[in-house]
RNA sequence: AAGGCAGCCUAGAUAACCGCUCCCGGCCAAUUCCGGCUUGGGGGAGGAACUUCCGGACUCCACAGGGCAGUACGCCGUUCGAAAGGGCGGGCUGGCGGGGACCAAUCCCCGUCAGACGGAAAGUGCAACAGAAAAAACACCGCCCGCAAGGGUAAGGGUGAAAUGGUGCGGUAAGAGCGCACCGCGCGUUUAGCAAUAAAUGCGGCAAGGCAAACCCCGUACGGAGCAAGGCCAAACCGGUCCACACGCGGCCCGCGUUCGCGACCCAGUAGGCCGCUUAGAGUAAUGGUUAUCACAGCCCGCAAGGGCUGACAGAAUCCGGGGUAUGGGCUGCCCUUUUU
RNA sequence: GGUGCGGUGGCCAAGUGGUAAGGCGUCAGUCUGCAAAACUGAUAUUCGUGGGUUCGAUUCCCGCCCGCACCU
């Protein structure tokens, strides 16, 4: 398994999962950034992942861009998050994602809160 | 050098590493479908992809034929185009600047900018306030006749965005296109022009004021909705038919009824999937991230050498053709101002 | 992606060619021992924005900006 890709099964794509893990799951935020998790069907499984963003947070530009960084963000630390886990990730506030570090930074704290992130990664919170 | 106008070009480059998506090839699994992997090869945002303001292709619905309603467009010629919409040339009107007709009014010429620029002598409607009066004449002050009652008048005053042609002479009780000259206006004719229109000339004593981006009339065009259009496949649940078993009616068979079913088929078209869909072609939706070097531009610091920071507007979703708007940099031509020669 | 509707004081809004009603609120006054209620008065609007038509535009026309709703 490479250790940064963000293949196809590590996304969330169907409706249905977008219910179960808004609704079902836990809600957290931080720093402008919401994120919902919850422990998938199948426990074994990479975690997987999805971001929302809504027409009131930009431009179309800005809300690829975000995406895209959160995206990011996600890939470089996926090795580190739990099995099994499905998360989602909405920014409300554009100024507050600027860059990669920003991003990882966020997500980092949010799963850390979250205690979605592997032992070995703990000790430097 | 700075500014303005018009036209054109461009939308940072290279390398390394980590990723995404599609196509082709290969491997694995399966052989009916759905997939997974890949050191292989290739494609992967724009001039506006924005806006959704127009037009078309395409799809479905409606439709014997015709009309009404509604909407859009509207000087003339030519040209590109499937259409919408443009290009070029010309005319007219208006604004500004300059010049001319002795002044003014008004008109003419030149330059420049703008114009949704058919019709107000078909009809209806509207015009606050002010003003006597706003399209209808009954004229407020005034002027004239008259003792008065009353009548004549539209020169002058004043209001307004707009007041029944303008100037001058004659004329008169005072006046008035009442008469005349010139200008304006309308109609006819002739000439020039493909035409819009213009010029000349005759007639008319001036009627026919403004607003159609008010209703409207005339001419031309248009059926409606939109890819979330539309089409195909199709779990689950519900329903139906058959089948098997059991039970009931029955002495038995047929038959009928009821319950149940890891049973078969059908209906329906939801979840979901596929096509529509594209040498970019997704479906939570790719086109990205980091680092280095170079280039360009802007801002800041510095006497300077130089250093630091930032990277315009903006992101395809069926596809074309236009209009509009946003915006970094560069080139060419013209105009104008200042400076220098 | 497509289609439709809207924008008027701080808030809710009427008006649709002649210079913008009304209600809520705010402020001041009257009343009261003090308040509330009531009454009186005041506050302030480039009518989203830029052009055009018109003597005159919130209104009519065109372009932009912003907001809302609907269609899987």
């Amino acid at each position: 398994m490479p250790s940064y890709g963000l293949p196809r099964s590590s996304r969330l794509h169907l409706k249905n999962d977008f219910q179960k893990v808004i609704h079902g799951g836990v809600r957290l935020q931080y720093n402008g950034l919401i994120l919902w998790w919850r422990s998938g069907s199948e426990p074994n499984r990479p975690a997987r992942f999805a971001v929302v963003v809504s027409r009131k947070l930009g431009t179309a530009v800005v809300r690829n861009r975000t995406k895209r960084l959160l995206r990011e963000a996600f890939r470089l630390n996926r090795k580190n998050i739990k099995l099994g886990i499905d998360l989602i990730l909405s920014p409300r506030e554009s100024e507050k994602i600027k860059n990669v570090h920003a991003a990882q930074e966020a997500l980092k704290t949010l799963c850390g809160e979250a205690a979605l992130l592997n032992r070995s990664s703990e000790k430097n919170p």
